[in-house]
DNA sequence: AAGTCTGTCAACCGCTGTATA
DNA sequence: CTATACAGCGGTTGACAGACT
């Protein structure tokens, strides 16, 4: 023989929201006994409530216990919280106990509002934590010659060390994107037949869920624009239809890396970021790409006027405002648990 | 102003390991 | 030893409020 039945079996409990009536009175019976409960299942009974042994304990443990702490979760709780989840997963239970005065229920919840959603618009998948795959980053982006470019070059940004290289060299290669149809819309219609490589481009830049979490991670990111870099370079393989064949490739990615490379901003990890970059966008894969995309035959390299002084992306607006992200990103890889 | 959409969070559901009759 | 309830946990739901159209 077993135990007796639950008392949540029974067809007359009371379920859903608490009254205040029935929270003081559950308040006051576990004060009557210490603050400790040694039966939730007689709880309910010995209190006077009509409800299950089950939905008192929530109701203690979640909402009504006196050591809970109300309130926003700060920046270190958030970071812990990160951190903790890399480490542990979805054990809510095992999390909140890191944080005094946290539920489990109210830290899941805050994790599927608030963190879930800040790691998905970063580009992090929150549940392994690592960089989303290309195809799911530029998920928005529909099949089109930008999406094989764009992923090409994405994928490039697997080889970067750290998670605020990602978020630069991500942002560098937005913002090639972004700017490039501000002036050689004309090129890449006449390059595309009156199509639109370079017109999708920006639309897709516009459109896709890489800028706009390059816009939320770096602010201003929607008034940067193209470089001497990355323009030649777009219109470049925009009007090549034969890439490898073409000896003016060489001393094109030459200039791009030369000019990279002299144009490494001066904070953490901004040359690093930057050449592997360079690197992917001037790759034999992404030449592919955009030799597959292209229509037109080569027309030269008149266009390559490298007049302009390099603009970096303001990289170091991440210091400048947005320190909390920025730290989580770096720490986010390095994170062990407190003992 | 009204209807719709979206975000939040308390509460419930159902499962699992443990305790107990 | 077995059957069953308990306690705890993570997932999900639904009511509510505020934002948006």
């Amino acid at each position: 023989m077993g135990r007796s039945p639950c008392c949540c079996h029974d067809a007359g409990v009371k379920k859903g929201p608490w009254t205040e009536e029935e929270d003081r009175a559950l308040v006051d019976h576990i004060q009557r006994h210490g603050g400790h409960v040694s039966s939730w299942r007689n709880l309910p009974k010995a209190a006077g409530l009509n409800r299950c042994g089950k939905s008192c304990r929530l109701r203690w443990t979640n909402y009504l216990r006196p050591d809970i702490k109300r309130g926003n979760f700060t920046d270190d709780e958030e970071r812990l919280i990160i951190g903790l989840h890399a480490q542990l997963g979805n054990r809510w239970s095992t999390i909140a106990t890191h944080l005094d005065g946290r539920t489990d229920n109210e830290i899941k919840n805050y994790w599927n509002t608030h963190i879930r959603k800040k790691l998905l618009r970063m580009g992090v998948d929150p549940v392994t934590h690592q960089r989303l795959p290309p195809d799911d980053l530029l998920l928005a982006v529909s099949a089109s010659p930008t999406t094989t470019i764009l992923s090409a070059a994405a994928s490039q940004l697997r080889g970067l060390n750290t998670a605020l290289m990602q978020v630069q060299a991500l942002q560098f290669l937005l913002q090639a994107v972004s700017g490039v149809g501000n002036d050689v819309n004309a090129a890449a219609a006449a390059a595309n037949g009156g199509g639109g490589l370079v017109p999708s481009l920006s639309a897709a830049a516009d459109n896709n869920a890489v800028l706009n979490a390059s816009r939320s991670v770096v602010p201003g990111f929607q008034d940067l624009q193209l470089t001497t870099m990355t323009r030649p370079l777009l219109v470049s393989h925009a009007n090549h239809g034969s890439a490898d064949h073409h000896p003016s490739y060489i001393a094109t990615d030459d200039v791009v890396q030369r000019r990279l490379n002299a144009s490494a901003p001066p904070v953490v990890g901004g040359g690093a970021c930057a050449e592997p970059l360079a690197v992917a966008l001037a790759s034999t894969a992404y030449r592919h790409q955009v030799a597959a995309a292209a229509d037109e035959p080569v027309n030269g390299f008149a266009e390559l006027i490298l007049s302009e002084p390099i603009e970096m992306p303001s990289m170091c607006s991440l210091e400048d405002e947005d320190h909390f992200w920025k730290d989580m990103l770096v720490e986010s890889s390095s994170f062990s648990l407190p003992l």
